[in-house]
Order: structure tokens, then C-alpha cells, then sequence
DNA sequence: ATCAAACCCACATGTTGATGTAGTTACTTA
DNA sequence: TAAGTAACTACATCAACATGTGGGTTTGAT
């Protein structure tokens, strides 16, 4: 690792904030180290004072800003792309939230501040890393766990399954299969139950992956 | 650690195999230690001989049956959970295909063995680790980076895409990629117009055959 | 006779999807 | 400067979807 960098901390807890900085500063990664409790506060320093920073190390429970709005505007504004998140959160909707949104770095609190290091290295060399059961999360996303045994569809079912498939909109599928719209809903409904899902977009994306 | 495992190796490269199966003497985490050279020849053995195995580390480029195709039957015949691959292969295909099917490593060859140990020892406390590169690749299906056109769709419109195979409804879109729910129907009719598609239907049902 | 499963049907209501119209901002390019 | 591009937002309207409720018939098993 050659080139030191610079690293923007923002983090709304002290302690935490500084037992990082206070490490981090006996790390030869680092160039220059800034650290900030709010998104806000960090984009007013470094737009006025024209700090260069490689990367972004932020909370997300902040006060003002959450720190994963801050994600978009630090990437369009200041272009930096190395933005990790460091929180307690590890609920999917902010996992996934923020990976939409740039994040190349998911660590919960708690990590190691090596450990902090090494990752920051990784994503520093185009690599990416997330605390090992957020990497589980992501995993599970690609490989939900299982399902309900869809064998327990019935003939007919299956029948508005592959129709679904095709495009056929309820009333077409009404027509195609001689039953009702009302049907139609009633079967559709009971394919719900029985493979869990909430839409028939789930249904059709379960289908053509081969989970059906 | 007080657990110690049964850990499988599935490697034709006999040099590779070797070097791992003796590192992993050394190491207290591993009760017995199995290696095969073939998918095939895994399954033989582990039913002959009714072994016990908790872990498979599997290469995806084997003789007979790929790695990736031994990972459904592992789990549905044997019911083992945790499968991490160790490969050469980087590629997309490969990367998701292996998470589709349930791996929950994906280590590149070249990794260190301490880090496979360490990695083994993740995942068997219920996390997952990927490789670094193939981390960024995992991240970057949440967030692909923009990209020249090669084909007409902008990068956003490729993230509602992704979303609409994933079964989201427009109102969940919006809310992972925090946009508001009109601004996902904005993009969605171009996307119907660029695609000369009607439905989200025939979207999904382009995406998940390659067609976009 | 009763029950469960499969299939069928209707009505009601609220939500979501598809499409059209209008507007904004920021940036780039001719 | 104007035009083009990309992303964003809102409103309006109607069709389609999702869900709940109520009802029916047939078949096979107990």
C-alpha cells in the first residue's frame, strides 16, 4: 500500500469517534484523518476548507442527515466513491438501502479497529467488505430460505402459473382457462398462500428462475 | 471455537488439494479432514462409508459434475448447509449461479489458508465471507456502475429492472433506491418504451432469458 | 352423514400499475 | 444561448390487482 490516504469519520458518538481517530492515527494508512458528527457538518468543512478525502467512514443514525442520504450527495458532490458504513443497524432495508445507494463497505459496530483497517484496504484496492453476517444477509438474499413444498400446487394452479408466465393478464387468463375473472383471483390468491409471496411478479420471477 | 468440524475438499488439482489438506492438519479446528477429486467421487465415499461432514470447500472446474451443480445435491442428499467454494472463476455467471444455488463462501484461489480457516470459521458461526473482488461483484448487482451505453438503458434504469426481478412493487422500489414513487414510474415507462415491452411481466421475463 | 380438497362464482373495497401531462435541476455539448 | 440528457417530482385517470367475504358443486375418504 503505497499511497497514504486520507479518512473522514463521521460519527455522531464521541467515544466511538475518537477511539477511532485515536487509533487510526497510529496506523501508517493514513495520511490525514478528519472527523465529523453529522454528514452536514462534514460537507460544510470540507467544501469551505477544500479538504481532499479518499475515504468516508460514516454512522447512519445521525443526527439531521442519516448517514445513508449522505451516501448520494458525498458520491455526486465530492465524487468520492469509498464510502463504508460503520453501524449497529443490520436490518435489510438499510443493508440494501445503502449498498443501492454506493456504500462499498457494510461493518457493524463492535468490529475490531484492525479489523476496521484491513477492510479499508480491501475497498482501497476495488475490493469490497461487509461484516460477516451482513455478508450472510446478502448471501440469503440471492438464496432465500425455503419454501413451503410447491408440490402442493394443484393442476390448476399451475395452469394460471405458466398463464401468468405468458403475459396473460387475469381477464385474458379467464378466457384462455373458460372460468371467471372472480376465478381466476381465488386461485390466484390460494398460489399466494402456498408459495408466500405478495404478488404475481413474485410468482412470474419465481417461475422463470425454476423455484417453482 | 469449542465445535470441532468434519470438513470436506473437493479439488482435482492434486497440489492444491494436497497443500490445503495439510495446513488444515495443522489446524485444531478440524476434527476429520476428506478430500475428493471429483463431485462424484465425494458422493461415493460420503455414502458408503456414512461420513459425518460439516463443511465442503469445493473447486467449481471439476471433472465429471461442476462445483456448483454438486452444491444442490449436497444440500438436498446430504442436507450439509455450509458450501464454500474456491475457485479460479470470477465471472458473474459463476459467482451467482454459486449463491443461487446456496454456497455460503466464495473464496478466489490464492487465498492464504489462514484466511480459508478463518473464512471456514465464519461461516460456521452463521456469517458468510466472500473474497474482496467478489464482494465488490455482489455490490455492484445493488449498484452497477454507469456505464457508456452499450446498451440503450441507463444505469438507474438497470437498478428498477433488477428490482422488478426481484418482485418489488413500485412503492418498494422507490423506497430502496429512495425515490419517490412517481419517479419509478417515470422510469419504468421508459423503460417499457426502450424495451417496446407492455407489462413488467415482459420485463422480467426479458431480463431473467438474457434478453436485456 | 360429515369433512376436506379442488374447482367454481359473485360482490366489495382499497391499492397498485400503466399512461399521459406538466414541471424542475444540473450538467454537457453544439 | 439553446438543446439534449439524465434524474427527479407531481397530478390525473382508468385499468388491473390484491384481499376479504359469502356462496355453490363434486369427489373421495372417514
Amino acid at each position: 500500500m503505497e499511497k497514504r490516504i486520507n479518512i473522514s469519520i463521521i460519527e455522531d458518538d464521541y467515544v466511538i469517534r475518537n477511539g477511532i481517530e485515536v487509533y487510526f492515527q497510529t496506523q501508517e494508512l493514513f495520511n490525514e484523518i478528519y472527523s465529523f458528527e453529522s454528514v452536514e457538518s462534514f460537507f460544510e468543512t470540507v467544501e469551505k476548507e477544500k479538504l481532499i478525502v479518499d475515504v468516508v467512514l460514516t454512522d447512519i443514525g445521525l443526527p439531521g442527515m442519516s448517514g445513508i442520504e449522505g451516501i448520494k450527495l458525498i458520491k455526486e458532490k465530492l465524487k468520492i466513491t469509498d464510502i463504508i458504513m460503520l453501524t449497529v443497524f443490520k436490518d435489510e432495508n438499510r443493508i440494501f438501502k445503502s449498498i443501492c445507494a454506493g456504500a462499498t463497505g457494510y461493518l457493524l459496530k463492535g468490529t475490531p479497529f484492525p479489523e476496521i483497517t484491513e477492510a479499508i484496504k480491501i475497498i482501497r484496492l476495488g475490493g469490497s467488505y461487509m461484516s460477516p453476517a451482513i455478508a450472510r444477509k446478502v448471501i440469503e438474499y440471492f438464496n432465500p430460505p425455503k419454501q413451503k413444498n410447491e408440490s402442493e400446487l394443484s393442476s390448476r394452479e399451475r395452469q394460471i402459473i405458466q398463464a401468468l408466465v405468458d403475459g396473460l393478464s387475469y381477464k385474458m387468463i379467464g378466457d384462455r382457462l373458460s372460468i371467471s375473472i372472480d376465478t381466476v383471483r381465488f386461485h390466484i390468491k390460494n398460489i399466494y398462500l402456498k408459495l408466500q409471496v405478495n404478488s404475481k411478479t413474485e410468482v412470474i420471477s419465481k417461475s422463470l428462475k425454476g423455484e417453482i
